[in-house]
DNA sequence: TCTTGGATTATAATAATTCTCGTTTAAGAA
DNA sequence: TTCTTAAACGAGAATTATTATAATCCAAGA
């Protein structure tokens, strides 16, 4: 059974990634527990290994390996505010790659009381809001 | 049939809101044309009309308007970058208050032929990511 | 070992958003 | 209508998340 150092060193050279000591503490420090990780939780836990550590590095990784497909971003949308209008129930279709919003009239893509049995107790889903990521004609083309 | 002065008027006295010239042109760059609108994109359009008016009153009456759900924000997460380790298709459930992030495992809840039905030719959906917004049993406690 | 291009660091810069506070205004009361 | 007052507005400063820059540093192949 290959080491978790030898599993990234693995990883990283199928994508043509140098192997260094700060990605490998980065890589770890996301996939060695389970959920959601903010670049402050993920620098906190790997300056504690490595203080040197810079920000900008952790940033930089974390981008990189979510690129190469070593990790998932939640919720790649766009970072800015946007509204709408339209309060008919309607759900949204997003680009990863470049955050075009375009509207999805019809939810019978969506079973709701599938649905609201997998939430928790007491997860208000009222009034839902579905949003599906994908990569738009042109943003897929250029791959 | 009531002017959209008029309309937006009795909106927010039902919301409580004092009516001012600002805040209806704000509502009205949004609602007068359908789809997303950006911040910059609505200021720059209020500001043909009222060129005294300020970035900090757009945003402000935005947010406000959002609340009390005159109008609805698109893809309501955190404004933080996450990642996660888990390669393995799931889904998202995202409460719009708090911004809280749980894994929903099972998709059987998304009918993707449906879906692929819905979006638009070219649209990759081949590591399709759901995510469903609501509020959690917190949040939806304190209302 | 040596070389070299990519990686890292510290810091500066940027961009989006929010806060502060003095001024103005909406809207109910007189 | 005028008065009163809490709420709203505007200008610009402040904050926060993120990215760019430029000087070292190091991983990995020759």
């Amino acid at each position: 059974m290959a080491s978790a150092h030898e599993q990234f060193r693995d990883l990283a050279w199928k994508c043509g990634l140098a192997a260094t000591h700060q990605r490998q503490i980065i890589y770890e420090a996301v996939t060695a527990t389970p959920g959601h990780h903010s670049v402050e939780a993920v620098f906190a836990e790997v300056r504690g290994r490595t203080p040197s550590i810079s920000l900008a590095t952790v940033y930089k990784n974390l981008r990189l390996f979510v690129e190469h497909g070593l990790l998932r971003e939640v919720s790649p949308h766009s970072s800015m505010l946007l509204v709408e209008g339209n309060l008919e129930p309607h759900h949204h279709l997003i680009c990863t790659r470049c955050k075009a919003v375009q509207d999805l009239d019809a939810a019978d893509f969506v079973n709701f009381k599938k649905l609201a049995r997998r939430a928790p107790r007491g997860f208000d889903l009222s009034r839902p809001l579905v949003e599906v990521f994908g990569l738009c004609r042109r943003c897929s083309a250029k791959t």
